[in-house]
DNA sequence: CTGTGGTCCTGTATGC
DNA sequence: TGCATACAGGACCACA
């Protein structure tokens, strides 16, 4: 499950390797996988050809490969998308959508075992796509106004959790890191974003990103193999999870069992005692 | 504009 | 053993 420490591990291993490479091959598996790309599989692949890649770049979970000639590579993981960068002589993985070859180097393999990722081509989106300009900038990101966020945030009605997985208020953040900012900053999940105080929004904010951060540092949350990075290695933040998929387990603060409850048909893990309902 | 709930997708786990 | 069902959930869309 992707967030935005997920896909900022993915990021920086296509960093290290996919600038100055110019693309030879894109062979499409699953036509699924460029659904958004609205010309078609046969485009898609025809129209990347002889393109060379800059930088990778991420706002929330969107990732983007910019081209050298103003174009990009958009991608997003959804719940079960990979890029691999494995050699030729490696195997495909059996959920491989889209292998792309480039002129040296190892083969960048897009694997996407639910279908909820994709690519496409975004025409002029090298320094940011149109098509993600819904997509509020995340809590990583320097520029960041934080003041007008907590203002944003409390303009909302609905429960604040919603709030925090709305990618139009702030982005990058998903199920789990919302649980674990919830937890840190004893907030339940279902209280109104409205009856929430600026300093309470603040903490919370401020909790997401502590945590997110803590995740990046050491590769991200992986439970299965649905996340691993570049190089098909897990991340070591499940670990470290204080909430999230904790049900049964005592609270880190004061060992209540956590509890999971049914909430925008996901589930959402607290702690009863430390989480009130206000 | 805001808010809400349905839908897509496949593999794994569980129940009868 | 087999079949049905629940679950995982990010983004988008229709509709109120």
């Amino acid at each position: 499950m992707p967030e935005l420490p997920e896909v900022e591990s993915v990021r920086r291993g296509l960093a290290a390797h996919v600038p100055s490479r110019t693309i030879v091959q894109v062979e499409v598996l699953q036509p699924r996988s460029v659904r958004r790309h609205l010309q078609g599989p046969d485009d898609f692949a025809s129209t990347l050809i002889g393109r060379t890649f800059g930088e990778p770049r991420r706002r929330g979970k969107y990732l983007w490969l910019p081209f050298e000639d103003g174009d990009a590579l958009l991608a997003h993981l959804g719940m079960s998308g990979q890029f691999r960068l494995d050699t030729t002589d490696q195997p495909r993985h059996s959920h491989t959508r889209v292998a792309v070859t480039l002129d040296e180097g190892p083969e960048l393999r897009f694997v996407d075992q639910r279908m909820f990722g994709g690519l496409a081509l975004s025409r002029g989106g090298a320094d940011a796509p149109p098509e993600i300009a819904h997509i509020a900038p995340d809590l990583l990101n320097p520029t960041l106004d934080r003041r007008a966020l907590v203002r944003r945030v409390r303009t909302r009605s609905s429960a604040i959790k919603r709030a925090l997985l709305d990618q139009s208020v702030v982005s990058g953040i998903g199920n789990i890191y919302a649980d674990e900012a919830l937890w840190r900053a004893k907030v339940h999940h279902g209280r109104p974003a409205n009856d929430l105080s600026a300093v309470t929004v603040g903490r919370l904010l401020d909790a997401a990103r502590d945590v997110m951060e803590e995740a990046l540092a050491v590769g991200g949350t992986s439970f299965d193999a649905l996340y691993v990075n570049v190089n098909g290695e897990s991340g070591y933040f499940d670990r470290s999870l204080a909430a999230y998929g904790q049900e049964g387990r005592p609270c880190g603060r004061c060992g209540t069992p956590i509890v999971r409850e049914h909430f925008m048909n996901r589930s959402s893990f607290f702690c009863p005692s430390c989480q009130s309902r206000g």
